[in-house]
DNA sequence: CGGTAAGCACACAGGGCGGTGTACTTAAGT
DNA sequence: ACTTAAGTACACCGCCCTGTGTGCTTACCG
């Protein structure tokens, strides 16, 4: 619905099915979720018959995979590759999110699809140890004691965030950001510090 | 399946239908999520006859809405009544969960219904913010400088390992744990340490 | 004992879903 | 111009799901 540009004939939109496809259902699928979007509907949405989206995808469930896998993790690349902040700047910018952002889809399909099996939700288990490997990368390189347990940490705080905000329909990544300055400046020895104020802690 | 207390006549159960179709749905909508879980498989298991389930219920939605109502909080009640800890213990026993649970159930629902207006989702909503609340209490009376912002901190700590636990299928209790540590001895002026260590925060 | 509320068995309606079959049309490459 | 790959239109299948209609059976309680 929101810029799906309409190829130029009108009708018969010719050889990009394959990007409408997943476009259609990057936007389907975050806002009514994957079980209650039908392939009717995603079709009609991507101006794509239906024969030609089944001649792409085997299936909804492969449909499904290939829309995780080609889901533009744009908050994450955007943050780790910005070389003007400090280390410990990146690392509390992984909690910088548009307010737009619905909820993490990685969280929803593995919720929803309800099976460990499944590729998506397999997929969704490499991405999010990937992420909290890039955040241990940048912990590692902000001097942290133990980059490992903080990416985990964080990785963990972004989750939580992820799925507060979903159930209380409110931002929880505020509150999500405090605490990992907290455990940031914990991890990190004083003698790394880049940017640390200078008072001791919290108290 | 674990102990459904099956009648002594072995049909025609009598008059706990209710219970039994609440005990079921329990099970099955842990065990599988909602939607994959139909009203037939429910009552089947509920060794319940279908029409008496919808005499009961109106529908599957408010079947749905009362299994969150009825939902036996047994980590958190439990945790919250134990006089024989200190306000501190009692913040960090809510995230000794039993390995056996699968999922936060308010979450699992708010995600699988997908609409924020379900009387489930809104009773999720209330849970959740209840759970702050009382984590707030237990911080006010453990000597908290801010209570709400650490009971916040805590309920987003708890979503955050439900959640990452789900995904990755494995335990993220642990971290999150951990994590609440921290912010438990920072929050807390060192005044009213009940029972921190000597040594001052973490490095 | 008799009445009434609770429960049962079972078929069936109606709809949405994932997925397919068939015959047709267009665009692109050489 | 001819071929071929890509896309189209649309009817259709079988399945499962929520929800009902109907008539019957049992347990409880005064």
């Amino acid at each position: 619905m929101t810029e799906l540009e309409k190829g130029p004939t009108g009708r018969r939109r010719g050889r990009g099915a394959r990007e409408r496809i997943l476009g259609a259902a990057q936007e389907l699928f975050r806002e009514q979720g994957i079980n209650r979007t039908g392939m009717d509907q995603l079709c009609a949405a991507a101006e794509v018959s239906k024969r030609t989206a089944y001649q792409h995808f085997a299936g909804k469930d492969e449909l499904v995979a290939e829309y995780l896998r080609r889901f533009d993790p744009s908050v994450l690349s955007g943050v780790f590759d910005r070389t003007d902040l400090t280390p410990r700047e990146r690392l509390l910018a992984a909690f910088d999110v548009p307010p737009t952002t619905p909820l993490c889809p990685y969280i929803a399909t593995a919720v929803e699809l309800h099976d460990p099996q499944h590729p998506a939700s397999q997929y969704a288990r490499d991405y999010k140890q990937a992420v909290a490997a890039r955040l241990a990368d940048a912990a590692r390189e902000a001097g942290a004691a133990d980059p490992e347990q903080l990416g985990e940490q964080l990785a963990l705080l972004i989750d939580g965030a992820a799925a507060r905000t979903r159930v209380l329909n409110a931002d929880a990544f505020p509150t999500a950001a405090a605490i990992a300055a907290v455990l940031i400046d914990n991890a990190i020895p004083a003698t790394a510090g880049d940017d640390r104020r200078r008072e001791e802690v919290s108290s």
